[in-house]
DNA sequence: ATTGTATATGACACAGTGTCATTTGTCAAT
DNA sequence: ATTGACAAATGACACTGTGTCATATACAAT
């Protein structure tokens, strides 16, 4: 967590240094990034920087907390508008940043986190514990939503299909944004998706 | 790919190398690890590295390209005993490789590369041009072991299917080995193999 | 012995990190 | 207005590591 220096900064020069932080972020994944690129952009001495944040890392990890706010605003959204049907969710989502991702202004620190995310950071999307509250409040009326719908006998159920359908559809948006033909991609994704629906295995 | 001269070298040289390659490896992910203390504790002059790699990156794919030498070999012992059947496969792998993974002597590594693949790297896996013909032939004698088991109609499926099953088995690998009790853990990944051989849809 | 070619070497230039003693700014109390 | 005390800013510095290159060495062929 950036200290209380940083926070009682100026508004002006927050966002100076957010901004020059995004731009390095947007440029290498996070162990190439150079403090030294972001100190000069933002017009700050090395020193302060170490004033305001722990190391690289914790830059880092508040910048990303920021996207992800912004991301929680717009899941509500998509949520409301696909009736809480967590497959048709999952659909939009891919599609949403897809299209995110296909225009150049604002992709590229999106494509960085998305090609970089390593497994075991993955991991703790959902068990996290300092998830937030909101978020939380948000699975369990997912879960309501969903429980008839789908073969689960509990939350903790639940919890596993949203992982599947996540790691699916992670996986696919950088296959799609990194190597395919879009259209060609999207069937696969959308064939992904019945095979978890169906389940693979032949019925007797 | 490591030069001639790297090829040239004695065994006992070569062996030295990545033996002290490993070790620096297991250590830390690939970004930290360093160049400098490979070749201290290989006991080769800085300039000699440059002259047998390209890069760090380079002696880390030769290196990957060994372990997975080995690993395929295990593989089709594996492949045997389990009469093919694609879903048992990943099971035994499973087992397998949290096994491996609990000694301490060999697991370092192995917990490094499976923790930090990256979404972009481990999406070539399957689609990868280069990959070997025998692994090429392995995978066409497998979708004609599971088809008939299976709700696919050609063989690309059949990598879809499995590239599924793959990311689902490593992100709960690097999940047991990290965080959980090891019981309870691969319960949840039975689960995930059921959801998948089953589907999620409740059948109407 | 001489030459040519492959290999080995470590000092060097360069780039980046995190620290710290010092300076500068701010503001409440007098 | 001055002082003192605390917060914030600064950049030089010590450190760690990378990749290169001119030079040294080994050794095979003649």
């Amino acid at each position: 967590m950036p200290t209380n220096t940083f926070f009682n900064l100026s508004e002006e020069k927050k966002n100076k240094i957010i901004k020059a932080a995004n731009k390095e972020f947007a440029r290498v994944p996070l162990e190439q990034a150079s403090i030294k690129n972001i100190v000069e952009d933002a017009e700050i001495a090395r020193g302060s920087f170490y004033q305001y944040f722990e190391d690289k890392q914790d830059l880092f990890e508040y910048i990303m907390s920021l996207k992800i706010g912004d991301m929680e605003k717009n899941l509500n959204k998509i949520i409301e508008q696909e009736n809480g049907n967590i497959i048709k969710i999952f659909i939009y989502l891919y599609d949403h940043l897809i299209e995110v991702g296909k225009i150049r202004k604002n992709s590229k620190l999106f494509r960085q986190i998305f090609e970089n995310i390593k497994t075991s950071d993955n991991l703790m999307l959902i068990r996290k514990k300092e998830m937030s509250k909101r978020l939380e409040k948000t699975l369990q009326d997912l879960y309501q939503k969903n429980k008839e719908l789908l073969n689960i006998n509990n939350e903790e159920e639940f919890k596993l299909v949203i992982e599947i359908l996540f790691a699916i559809t992670r996986r696919r948006i950088v296959a799609s944004l990194k190597y395919k033909d879009l259209g060609e991609a999207r069937e696969d994704f959308l064939k992904e998706i019945k095979f978890l629906e169906k389940g693979i295995l032949k019925q007797n």
